[in-house]
DNA sequence: TTTACCGGGTTGCTTTTTTAACCCAGTAAG
DNA sequence: CTTACTGGGTTAAAAAAGCAACCCGGTAAA
């Protein structure tokens, strides 16, 4: 993967930061429907049509940051190792989400982070529209996982497990604990979801995370 | 004269003077023969083609900061009030200069700007198109106070009048005294200044400053 | 019930910036 | 005496950004 390293590229990589920075600002001020795109682009000094040009819809300003990791189960699984299973590599790259508090995890106590999360949760476009990203991300892992329907199953299975995990790590953490505290218990969750999932689909080989 | 305020000119007035701001840091830091635009380009994360859009030579990146005043004598001449000399409305020009510690009138003792003044002094370049500059002045000084040579022989001693009292305000700072020290000969260098230029070129009217 | 405004997006045109390549002069190295 | 850099400065084409004007759906005021 060759990413340019120009003054362009570098720019453009600043707008685009830029804007998405200045809109979360906005969004988690203000509310994300009390926040108008000219708000948008005016703190953040640009036009509309630039704004537009970065994001493709209001939502997306907040969601990006899911974007970011969009396939990217799809990734680790055709990434994954010689000899590991599918499953096992989910599981492994999971596991080190939580070790590194990756806000996707929901293990994660930072209050803008939290605060984010609320936001989308709370929010019907966002938390529409981050549906239609999991069943993207749904689809592109079905591929990787191979044909059929059996492969689809297994993609939902696994995206149902890390959605249900960041849920209950995020809800752990809104409740008032710090992430340090929650961590056993949420490697602990993890390891078991992983486990049933195992058994189910996946006992032709066991390696363990 | 209007002036756009929209975004194309904020970014525009705000990339001159991030260029500007950085090629003078370096220059200051390291000589202006030791920093090449390149260098400069780079720091300012701008291309090439760009600063040249912006400043016509390297030597302007130091010398805008006069060019701001470029023309500024044969502006407070033409706009003086009614009933007021130009030669009096030039002698309060620089007195108000004075009393604000305007650079241009070399009684600044901000570290900064005591070295800029090195700077442009001890680079031959730099005073060789600041000469330029002057001359330019002039031109425009002379036509403010009217045709003939007798316009342009009057201006050509303001200006002279202008560069000799600057820099002896600005030695004697280099030689470590403060702005606030030197005010007082300062203010009094000036009308010296001016009443011989008045008795000499402007003594139909006398109206002091 | 028009009418007017507001907010999410889009379109076409212009200005600005980047890029890469080049010119020219000086100068250091082989 | 070439040859190859380096530094100031320019050029042409392509990408990016700005601007103004517009569309459309909703909703509030007249």
């Amino acid at each position: 993967m060759v990413e340019p390293t120009g003054l362009r590229a570098r720019k453009k990589a600043r707008t685009h930061d830029a804007i998405a920075d200045v809109a979360i600002t906005l969004f988690l001020a203000h509310g994300f429907d009390q926040v108008s795109v000219n708000d948008i682009a005016a703190a953040a000094e640009v036009s509309k049509p630039t704004l537009f040009r970065y994001f493709a819809t209001k939502e997306d300003l907040v969601l990006h940051r899911f974007a970011d990791h969009h396939g990217e189960s799809a990734r680790v699984v055709r990434e994954r190792p010689a000899g590991v299973t599918p499953l096992t590599a989910l599981h492994r790259h999971f596991r080190a989400g939580l070790d590194r508090h990756d806000p996707v995890t929901g293990l994660n106590d930072h209050p803008e982070v939290v605060a984010f999360h609320r936001l989308v949760f709370t929010t019907a476009s966002l938390a529409g529209r981050l549906a239609r990203y999991l069943i993207e991300d749904e689809e592109v892992l079905a591929a990787a996982l191979g044909p059929g329907i059996e492969a689809r199953l297994r993609a939902a299975q696994v995206l149902a497990v890390h959605r249900v995990l960041a849920r209950a790590n995020w809800q752990k953490i809104a409740d008032g604990r710090t992430a340090r505290q929650v961590h056993p218990e949420a490697v602990a969750d993890a390891d078991r979801a992983f486990a049933q999932l195992r058994s189910g689909v996946d006992d032709t080989t066991r390696d363990g995370p």
